[in-house]
DNA sequence: TGGTATTTGTCCGTATGTATC
DNA sequence: GGATACATACGGACAAATACC
């Protein structure tokens, strides 16, 4: 029951999102736009669309505008989505964690169909194909297959890959890690799982798939990480304590 | 590198919660004295404030101030924070799945210190044990067990575990859900899990843990949610596109 | 019970900076 | 350079919840 005048300017924003008024990879109208369609003042346009970033709904431009980045695509059953903040390799150095990579698999390939499901890159699209095993503190955490495109992050190494892809991201490549979305699942381990994880007993795993997207709402990087479920963690807040601004 | 100026208070705020110069369970200096603190206006605190909010650090309490509400207890090991927006329950039937509770166990007991280690209650303190099977389309999708202290949320009946407890929360009693976080493994399966759920040759399951937090910035409910593999998702949307304002 | 001050919540207007076209 | 659009920051006004006297 939205009361306050951003929220219903959200919510109809929201909505005329979901329901394609306003379509996927468009932009919405522009604030002086939207202030005069709505009659509100600038801060209360940017209260309700900033409520929608945080969303991962859209995706601001700076001296563009705001582009809808809210691929619906509920082909899922049982999926329901969230909202978050931090990162995520990044973190785990901050905590005072040794991480180690070793690079199992590193060539450039193009999109096939079965790719093209995966990760929602076009068929046909040149990507880097890396594979690698992440060891925490000296064990074997996870096996993680990245794919990123080529014509977006040019100029990746096998040296690159071998430290942290976010830091090759965001200092070498011109592009910016902007949005996150995750998918946390658990699967049965499969002979590949067991070659480099220490699974003891456990016959399944933990599986967190990212998708990256860049500054243009560009996704340009898919991951599966496939983790040792008795060191995989995944934390998350939520409340509803506050919109946006506040 | 913080550019901004909100950003610089934001980061200054969060340092003097994570090094306890402003307690767990305390309030912030209110907006005037931030403002005179920092020397800028009132928008640009609510705004580095709003970012503390949405992180799950802190609290708003309208007339009385800004509780801090970040238990810095990092004794797990791989154990990183993200922040995020939407309920769980309430979306599943959203999303226009029947959902089905059946109440194994209902009785109120008092914490013991085994239940103080998970729940974070106190020693003594009277709470409702629920023990659960959610169904999810007709099949048993979890077993789950909620710990929902009685002296803040009185009254509650095995008809009410029966339908949602969110919903007897915020309608029935005089407490709102305000704050969740949450946590997701993978753990061995039980012989309970085995008893409830049709788990075929799995032998882990996806177990995600909640704390609830009230308007009042104490936790109220503690769950853990056992969960089948095979339907367990759990979606998460990462953002530095913007901090919370606009 | 009532009044007042404090504190957060909502909303508005304006100015300036910066990026894009 | 100029126009457009978002980003940051300031200021003020009023409402609503709370605390205290």
């Amino acid at each position: 029951m939205p009361k306050s005048k951003y929220d219903v300017i959200y919510n109809d924003l929201k909505m005329k999102i979901d329901t394609n008024i306003y379509e996927d990879g468009t932009y919405l109208p522009s604030e002086n736009t939207l202030i005069k369609l709505y009659g509100c003042s600038r801060n209360t346009i940017r209260r309700a669309i900033s409520h929608l970033i945080m969303e991962g709904y859209v995706q601001p431009h700076h001296g563009k505008g705001v582009r809808v980045i809210h691929s619906s695509s509920p082909n899922k059953k049982y999926d329901f989505t969230m909202s978050g903040i931090q990162g995520f390799t990044d973190t785990v150095t901050q905590n005072g964690h040794e991480v180690l990579t070793r690079v199992i698999v590193f060539t450039d390939i193009e999109v096939n169909e079965n790719l093209e499901r995966k990760t929602g890159f076009p068929v046909g699209t040149p990507i880097y194909y890396v594979q690698r095993v992440r060891y925490l503190d000296g064990t074997a955490k996870s096996v993680d297959t990245n794919l990123i495109r080529k014509d977006i992050v040019p100029g990746l190494t096998k040296a690159d890959a071998e430290k942290s892809l976010f830091y090759y991201f965001s200092n070498s490549a011109g592009t910016e890690v902007r949005t996150i979305k995750r998918k946390i699942t658990v699967e049965h381990t499969t002979p590949f799982d067991e070659k480099y994880l220490e699974l003891e007993d456990y016959n399944c795993l933990a599986v967190m798939t990212s998708k990256c997207y860049n500054e243009n709402g560009i996704q340009f990087e898919y991951t599966e990480s496939r983790n040792r479920p008795d060191i995989f963690v995944f934390n998350s807040v939520l409340t509803n304590s506050l919109k946006p601004n506040p």
